[in-house]
DNA sequence: CTTGCTAGCGAAATCGATTTCGTCAGCGCG
DNA sequence: CGCGCTGACGAAATCGATTTCGCTAGCAAG
């Protein structure tokens, strides 16, 4: 029922060959043939079979997108990152598809790779580095060009497109220090996640720089199975001989959840508490008062991952592409000056 | 390089004929010879090119989506629809191919059709009536199955998924009449929207089933052309000679900035002034005090249109499939008793 | 006039699966 | 013994494009 390029021929009266090459613009079709064959594939509204296509070329023009993470936890991330991927593909005329259910099954991510329904992967999967490499080298033997998303991945040879947490939690902690705070709290996670590891540094390195020693008390380690573990992680703050004047909590729902705490027991934020946040959700900027934290462009980061991919799809040597990019602080009114001293 | 049937059959000393019929479970394939060909297929890890596949069967297993919204109008609304639709579609052993760059632009629609390289379509597009029908005759022709989403579509034969957005503005109205209030404020679209239409329609039957007189002057048309709407919209409702007890914005987003607005003019809320939004974004839930709103599951829509998609896609006959969810309200602080008589 | 070259086109192979149709052996039955 | 039927398999067509390679006409150069 559609029109085939043999229609498209047989109406012009020439072979399909010539018909392929002049839709492809190559240089063995007169200019007026080439004209012709333009004006009636206007004229019939032709356009080739995806799937012929791909099969006789050997590409498809896709990316695949790999996303495995619970979803509630990067509602805001990902709402950023799909268009801004989709958008920088469709500009240079690729398509997404999009893979949700492709959790940790490695044998299933080779089914992808071997059915060749996509040019290449970005992998937007859970932070641990042992999966990572081994993902990776999988994606490799399959000869599929792949980059990951969006923490560093701990290899040389690995392609990623990253948020600078170091600098983050840096930039984070030195407003706080600016702000004359001296003892401040660090919420980090219990599993050995890259991210978390970066910002633990910066964490620390913004200590250093401003003299100011590190005591272990004030790092409280989140305990993610904890239904309330922003309450958990609020208590045990609150609950040290001599508690934090400013905590950085691990993300804005976490911190933002504090802040009620805070309300709740009577602690007025910023004059007796200082709280912030980090990955500058919507939310951060509506509550009362407004959340202090870090924000990464996820929308840049996608497009920058599509740029990359696009490089190694096209048969990019040498290094792997490796870029980490800035992240932007929000101060805002949840943290203020250290009163206490 | 990668493994062919070609491969397999030659393994084996059958022919490609016989492996294919093998993997499809086709009744003329002996059982013994059968689990010889699924032994080999998991040794030697064959998965068949999803191209040619999908050139000889004439389908690709591949649904699209189109958005087509300007993006930070939706993010919300995206963050839960697109992995709705891709869970749900992964189910069936189906794919989402996302398409952000079609906008109104038929041109493209008919292409991606005549390609065939998706089996059926879902429509994310902005509400105007009179291109829904126009596309959906396109798409008709072309004989691709297609589903509109998040609205009702003024036509029988179109199919579509959408929110009654008939009973949210009714609820809500319900609400603050149940909160003793007599004078509400309707914030509209200028344009014709149906969602527009609807919201009204709502606001219109509960006033009247309470027997409370429709005021032209309560119902303020909100100009998007503004910079800020939320504002203009704001100060026409404060400057009317008897303001209203209570309003009704149209999105969570103006709702949250009216209710900086209203503090700004020391106006408390909810004892001097009730503001409900819609919607039910995620910060909508974190203002002080938390937004009065109402909800629509996004992924619950998504499911639904992809089971609507799928039915199409099986050669569904008979009427088109329409479905018009529930919504939910969320009855928070934002709104109280009418204090003001 | 012959040779060589180029421009323009078409025939046929190809990509890798699925499907149709034909073949053949083996069996039961009259 | 002959016939028909069935179960299991393979040869070949097919899906619709792209690409390779060969052919021919026309023209320039020697």
């Amino acid at each position: 029922m559609p029109i085939t390029i043999e229609d498209l021929a047989s109406k012009l009266g020439v072979s399909p060959s010539t018909v392929s090459k002049a839709l492809n613009d190559r240089a063995d079709v007169s200019l007026r043939t080439k004209e012709r064959v333009r004006k009636t594939v206007r004229e019939l509204g032709y356009q080739p079979s995806a799937a012929a296509r791909n099969l006789r070329r050997q590409r498809t023009d896709k990316i695949g997108l790999i996303v495995n993470y619970p979803i509630h936890m990067v509602r805001d991330f990902l709402a950023e990152l799909i268009p801004g991927i989709a958008a920088r593909a469709e500009q240079s005329e690729y398509h997404l598809i999009l893979y949700t259910a492709m959790a940790r099954n490695a044998e299933r991510l080779k089914n992808l790779c071997r059915s060749r329904e996509v040019d290449g992967i970005i992998v937007a999967w859970p932070p641990r580095a042992s999966e990572t490499f081994a993902l990776s080298q999988l994606m490799t033997e399959e000869d599929m060009p792949h980059v990951f998303l969006p923490r560093r991945v701990p290899h040389d040879e690995i392609s990623f497109v990253a948020a600078d947490h170091v600098e983050g939690a840096k930039a984070l902690t030195q407003h706080l220090i600016d702000l004359g705070h001296r003892r401040i709290g660090f919420e980090r996670l219990p599993e050995v996640y890259e991210t978390d590891h970066d910002r633990h540094a910066g964490y620390v390195q913004a200590l250093a720089a401003a003299g100011i020693d590190y005591l272990p008390d004030l790092v409280v380690s989140a305990d993610s199975s904890a239904v309330d573990y922003a309450t958990r992680s609020f208590r045990i703050f609150s609950s040290l001989p001599e508690p934090p004047t400013a905590i950085l909590f691990f993300t804005d729902p976490v911190a933002i959840r504090a802040l009620s705490l805070a309300r709740q027991t009577g602690l007025r934020v910023p004059q007796q508490l200082s709280i912030a946040g980090y990955d500058g959700i919507l939310s951060s900027g509506v509550t009362q008062p407004a959340l202090t934290t870090v924000w990464q462009s996820a929308a840049e980061m996608g497009r920058l991952a599509v740029e990359s991919l696009l490089q190694l799809i096209n048969g990019h040597r040498g290094a792997p592409i490796q870029h980490t990019l800035p992240v932007k602080l929000f101060a805002r009114a949840s943290t203020g000056p250290n009163l206490r001293g």
